[in-house]
DNA sequence: CTCCGTTGTTAAATCGGATTAGCAAGTTGC
DNA sequence: GCAACTTGCTAATCCGATTTAACAACGGAG
């Protein structure tokens, strides 16, 4: 990319010592002795020639590039993505750090060859990320490398996973809706645990109804129902509109993601009921939409931005990895959907 | 990152000929003579050694680090960043290039900061993207590099630049409610240009609205009114509602973006009005909502993924990059929010 | 039989730094 | 006054490739 670099020894050149010298200067090291003259004007030779080191050139011989490689299965899909990267990048950033980001787009192949591609530029640290919670098997080339996994569980693979705390925000939801006088009449979407075609589901979803249903025992409240549906909006809909359709009158509703409240949202306002009027609604994830839902979606939100910090955050710590897993707490953002239960 | 990692001299050594010999074999140049013997005995040990060469050590050389920089304001909100990262990533896959991705938040400094992180590293071109189409000023330090602008125009700045053919979906919106039968009733909302604290549309909403209105012109069709406002759910709502309170009844709305349709849904949806039975509605750049809403709605695609695709290609072009403006047409996707005129 | 041109291969230099080993000059100790 | 340390600096190597220059071995021409 155009024009030559000024290069270490330009700089040793120009403060009239030897590049041995300007290396260790402009390194800082103390355990080779420099005068505070020579450090001085190299320091000083540098400024001038606005000397940047090579990263490259630095890395072949010190083994450590400064570069984080980053893979998931997709970037694109909503739940995740853009907060999670940009978290991580801030924390990579803050200690002088770079990330390849990549995508495998849920192919193993892909996946290999992405890893091999990180490998090969020497990057010190792997974050293996899946959008949805749940279990993976990382791919061989990452086997005794360094690695965290993020949003993602992997038994038997010796490394890190961070994770959100799904079971403290299904704790939550319940203790939100007990707070505002909710005790009966509710009903949970999108759980008890996922249909096989949300895989999605198997871990967020367990976990959140698991807190769910253990806050309202306790609070004396009770679940009228369970509702499996794949979490999206078109399932949100259908299935609270046939919910509605079969005579049922909920006074609250949990729906396991944003998606399927804002089908609850249009069920229900078909049906002519209103939010939180008629019906409260909590929900998880505080995905874009949920804030500009009418009325606002109170919700469990995803601590996207943590994770991803968290993630770059332990791998830029010294010395080895501990194969802990890190629960993140998913904050409620309390709006406008949850309200007192209706008159009988 | 742990263990060895096998060298060209390992393959060498195994192959029983001279480093030299491997790196022309491996390289498989032409214009240096080795046997076919040889070159089969290091392609051999190659793979038995399961050799894989050193990016890192062979840029040193090269110069070249088949890795290319993406700097962007904000890689987050909504309307852009994934689908075009990920276009983008896919087109430096087939040529074995690797993407670094980073966000500077709109911060100068930061910007410049992570410009040179990247030049360190040695990149070999630099994507600098906006999230918005609008003007920008890149930093002093990618002057006389190897740029293309993604989604921005910078006047002046040796570059090519990649953005979205607005002009021509603005006309595309104009054909698909004239093919409809609408020639009155016609209501623009968030047009003409942008309010300032929107400068996201000073382009596209310039040229969008530029577009729309000379088609509908040559369609003998009429505009009632241009209402301006911030690209957003609530704005769309607020400004929608005192449309209608101000007792206007529009047969079609064109919204200039999704978001703005979102809010105009639910300010037609309190106001009684059906979709697209009262009021048509088209719109512009296909985010997620647009599926989901109901009815789904009609709307010009952004092409995020063409436009990722794009800049990359053109930069692993050979040869010097001309500064031209490649335009990318916005494909219109026809859902279920434009239906015949309300009978008057 | 010598000279010259191919052909196939390798030694050595290079890229830009980091690191190790060693070398002068100045100090201290006795 | 001389050995033993310090202090401050540099020559030489190394990292893992690519690339240039040069060198044997062989064949054909004269």
């Amino acid at each position: 990319m155009s024009e030559r670099r000024v290069t270490m020894a330009d700089v040793a050149r120009r403060a009239g010592v030897s590049p041995t010298t300007a290396s260790f200067a402009l390194s800082g090291r103390t355990d080779m002795r420099i005068s505070d003259a020579s450090r001085k004007k190299v320091l000083e030779a540098a400024r001038e020639l606005g000397y940047r080191p090579n990263v490259t050139a630095r890395s072949l011989r010190t083994k450590s590039t400064q570069t984080i490689g980053f893979v998931s299965d997709r970037i694109t899909t909503t739940p995740f993505a853009g907060d999670v990267i940009r978290g991580a990048m801030e924390a990579a950033r803050e200690r002088d750090n770079l990330l390849f980001i990549t995508e495998a787009g849920g192919d193993r192949d892909a996946e290999s060859s992405l890893v091999h591609a990180l490998l090969d530029r020497q990057v010190d640290a792997v974050i293996y990320a899946s959008m949805f919670t749940r279990y993976v098997t990382p791919p061989k080339e990452l086997f005794g490398r360094r690695v965290v996994l993020l949003n993602c569980l992997a038994p038997g693979f010796d490394a890190p996973s961070v994770v959100p705390d799904e079971l403290e925000a299904g704790r939550d939801a319940a203790r939100a809706l007990l707070a505002a006088g909710h005790t009966e009449g509710i009903w949970a979407i999108g759980g008890h645990q996922a249909v096989p075609a949300t895989p999605e589901g198997i871990i967020a979803g367990n976990e959140r109804m698991r807190g769910l249903e253990e806050v309202l025992r306790e609070g004396g409240a009770r679940l009228d129902g369970v509702v499996e549906c794949d979490w999206d909006t078109r399932d949100g809909f259908r299935e609270v509109s046939a919910l509605l359709a079969a005579g049922h009158r909920p006074r609250a509703l949990v729906c396991l993601t944003d998606r399927v409240s804002m089908g609850a949202y249009q069920a229900l306002g078909e049906a002519g009921l209103s939010v939180p009027g008629d019906v409260s609604v909590v929900s998880f994830d505080d995905q874009d939409i949920a804030a500009v839902l009418r009325p606002a979606l109170t919700t469990l939100k995803l601590p996207h931005h943590q994770l991803g910090r968290l993630a770059v955050e332990l791998i830029l710590r010294r010395g080895p990895l501990e194969a802990v897993v890190h629960r993140v707490p998913m904050p409620l953002r309390e709006r406008a959907s949850i309200g007192a239960p209706a008159a009988g």
